[in-house]
DNA sequence: AAATTTGTCTATTTACATTTC
DNA sequence: GGAAATGTAAATAGACAAATT
């Protein structure tokens, strides 16, 4: 029985375990899921220290322990040693980003697609491939050491993200996020940690959340990872590795300096944890910095896709994995895929061989560059991060609205945006912010119109 | 201090913990791994009983049962209240099947290809979709609910395999592999347990392995799953599903009869588990069985593929989910793949509502018939399962040499095999068989030549 | 049919490490 | 910089249930 009555203390929870199924542990998790889901607990709230709870209940500290770890790795949940136990910041917010249904009338802003440039010329090339004589074989079974020239394109492609790996170490993707779910079903556990920046590719959480695998917010200093906070993270998380974006890195649009991914680099080697770099974006930029992967190639897997910043369906993503992780992630990729299609894998390669790859380029990044100076025309009495190359910027919003309250309130005004919230890893309080994609709306004069409505917003606030 | 002297005792495993590193449960964990795999303890072997071995190394019950689990969950072991624990019979068997590389001279009778008959028409679809004037948008993202034609094409794909599903019930996949790992990520949690047959699809297992859950198997009668067996595993074992291959079961080609699909169905629905049905070769049959999913479908995940038996490079499949199911299956499905390839998805579909799948069965009908008829033809003095348009037969053995032994003695002499060993779930007994893959060789001639070293082989034992 | 063998699961004990104040 | 607060994780105790004899 409880030796106090906490009728007086005030404590942020007091669940009830009457009516509970056994086992107590999960019935007690499944009460503080409803309790979050129904927005009794709100985000960013500190649960009672679990001793008090434990107290409270009549049972002991280990079965409120337990109670917490399921919930926490499902993302609802962050505890630290020390600081206690806290409701996640994203525990309401929908990590899920792909607008199934878009409603007629809607200017998407929200999800990340490249402007459609390429993908004329991509018929025309694919049609080409087809009229040639040995085009049946696109349709078998590709073996994957049999064509060593696509792992040579794929170096190509990751040369130009300031990588340059050795051709045995490319292994085959369906786009990047496939590439992701594999590398962290093929290294981790369920239970393991994994480092992330306080804000992050919504999809990194999404699988980390279905595969059972945690993720902890390393501390930023300058708008970067602070190799402090990864040392200690490495020390007392026992993370296993850790997910970046050094360029343009999504949702906030930051470019890594060198000494960070050098320092960061040289820490990876020290604990001896992987690194997933995550090259999604880099092709865009203008600017070729040495990649994370440089400094610490036994450590780092890099991922070179052009899904994202290409065309959405060209699905191919090639990962460079350095010997020690490779036959886990290959055979992570056989369970996911069992092997990719030869087309997509062919078409992607020629692509990057033929030299069409950098028309391509250099068409997204003018058409980028003339959305970007359109958003900075109407937004240019706000802070809006993001290079004139990109196709998202990072809006960091006035007053003291939050990032959700203006999804909102952009939503009810015929605008599609993704909130900070989103975005938030574990416990680190969202930026009062948006993202917001340039690419998405098809023509220009639907960005304009859709820039126009989130001026309006913005000034009245 | 142990209680008694087991020097006497003969214990079939006796591991040392002297100069093991904490944690004492995984320190035994690996131990049991290293020696399952050095082969000091063979598949088969009944490991002492874990209170003996607690006794032995003076350490608690429940520590020991953890190191089981560990490895259980890895498929090294397997163990059952009230009669032991066992070393899986596949613990050293390789279930990742495909030929990364394939030696010259080496035919190929392991791996499960369809012919290539249907390659160069599949080429020439292409190219007419390619013509088209609204193409480009094939390498744009597709909204899934903005093509309802698709979606209606796959109904047409599952309603020859015997299931007429809701097309709101369809969802897509990059091929059958990747719709089982969505399913099994999407609706179990590590450490769930899943029904199988005891000889299964190895896919099934590699996958499972990887994602922590745990395969049961489920006796079988008359060659396939018996329902009282089904009934003990959902009112004891506590599984959540099962996972049916009705339609010439790899790797046994046994098709299921009508009475039990129906019961299975009922017992699903009675105990609310859900029933994955693998619907990969029923394309092939000549004969249409209704499917399992028909008699229960609020329970039956139901998948059709085309990669298996027309092209491997058509890498699609159409999944069926009941409501109760679809949103977590769809968010793994968005986890492992964000989408679909729409150039993929939008030729499946058409290559279905044309009708011209019908002449692509037909012709790999004619030539799966016309290769098992060299096979019969060879292995008349033999038992070797499998209807006439099958693309692989299941070949029990002559005398007592065991499938993993006459694997590798047909290597040995140039052809590739599996044995039952690849394929056993648990601690099920693996069948004195083999698979062979008869469409795999590209010629007649080539399978001819395999089939006469077979015959060779047979006759000598 | 009852007793025994055997694995499983939850709640607890206990030692420990970090963070906060 | 030391004490208190706080979460973590392994090992254990003990009740339980299925399979075997």
């Amino acid at each position: 029985m409880p030796v106090n009555s906490f009728e007086d203390y005030p404590m942020s929870w007091k669940p009830t375990l009457n009516d509970a199924v056994k086992p107590l542990y999960l019935a007690l998790a499944r009460q503080l899921e409803q309790d979050i889901k129904k927005g009794n607990l709100l985000p960013g709230t500190k649960l009672p220290p679990q001793r008090e709870l434990a107290d409270f209940l009549d049972i002991n500290v280990s079965t409120v322990s337990k109670a917490c770890k399921v919930c926490e790795l499902k993302g609802l949940l962050s505890a630290t040693v020390g600081s206690g136990t806290f409701v996640s910041f994203d525990a309401l917010a929908n990590a899920y980003l792909l607008p199934d249904d878009k409603p007629r009338n809607l200017i998407e802003m929200g999800a990340v697609f490249p402007d459609t440039a390429s993908f004329g010329p991509l018929i025309d090339h694919l049609k080409e491939m087809l009229n040639e004589s040995d085009a049946e074989k696109l349709f078998n079974y590709s073996r994957p050491n049999a064509n060593l020239w696509l792992k040579d394109a794929a170096v190509k492609l990751m040369e130009k993200g300031g990588f340059s790996p050795n051709p045995d170490s490319i292994l085959f993707s369906n786009g990047g996020q496939n590439a992701i779910t594999a590398i962290l079903a093929g290294l981790c556990r369920h239970g393991d940690k994994i480092g992330a920046d306080p804000h992050t590719y919504s999809g990194l959480k999404t699988t980390a959340s279905m595969l059972g695998i945690q993720l902890t917010p390393i501390r930023h200093l300058d708008g970067e990872m602070d190799a402090e906070a990864l040392i200690d993270a490495c020390k007392n998380e026992n993370i296993k590795g850790i997910y970046l974006i050094p360029d343009n890195h999504n949702p906030t649009t930051h470019t890594m300096s060198v000494e960070r991914r050098q320092m960061i680099g040289e820490i990876a080697k020290e604990y001896g944890i992987f690194i997933i770099e995550d090259g999604a974006y880099h092709i865009l930029s203008r600017e070729t910095r040495p990649a994370v992967a440089s400094f610490a190639s036994e450590q780092t897997i890099y991922i070179a896709s052009m899904s994202k910043t290409l065309a959405p369906g060209l699905r191919m993503a090639y990962v460079s994995v350095p010997e020690s992780y490779r036959k886990a992630v290959s055979k992570a990729l056989y369970n996911l895929n069992i092997s990719v299609s030869p087309l997509m894998a062919v078409l992607g390669a020629r692509v990057i061989v033929s030299g069409q790859l950098d028309d391509f380029i250099k068409n997204h990044q003018n058409n980028a560059t003339r959305r970007n100076a359109l958003a900075n025309a109407y937004l240019c009495d706000y802070q809006c991060r993001g290079d004139e190359t990109g196709i998202f910027r990072w809006l960091l919003l006035p007053g003291s609205i939050t990032g959700s309250d203006f999804e909102a309130l952009a939503l009810k005004n015929g605008v599609r945006l993704y909130a900070a919230e989103r975005f938030t890893v574990g416990n680190s309080l969202p930026s009062r912010a948006v993202r917001m994609s340039i690419g998405a709306p098809e023509t220009l004069e639907e960005l304009e119109q859709g820039l126009r409505i989130l001026k309006k917003l913005l000034d009245q606030i």
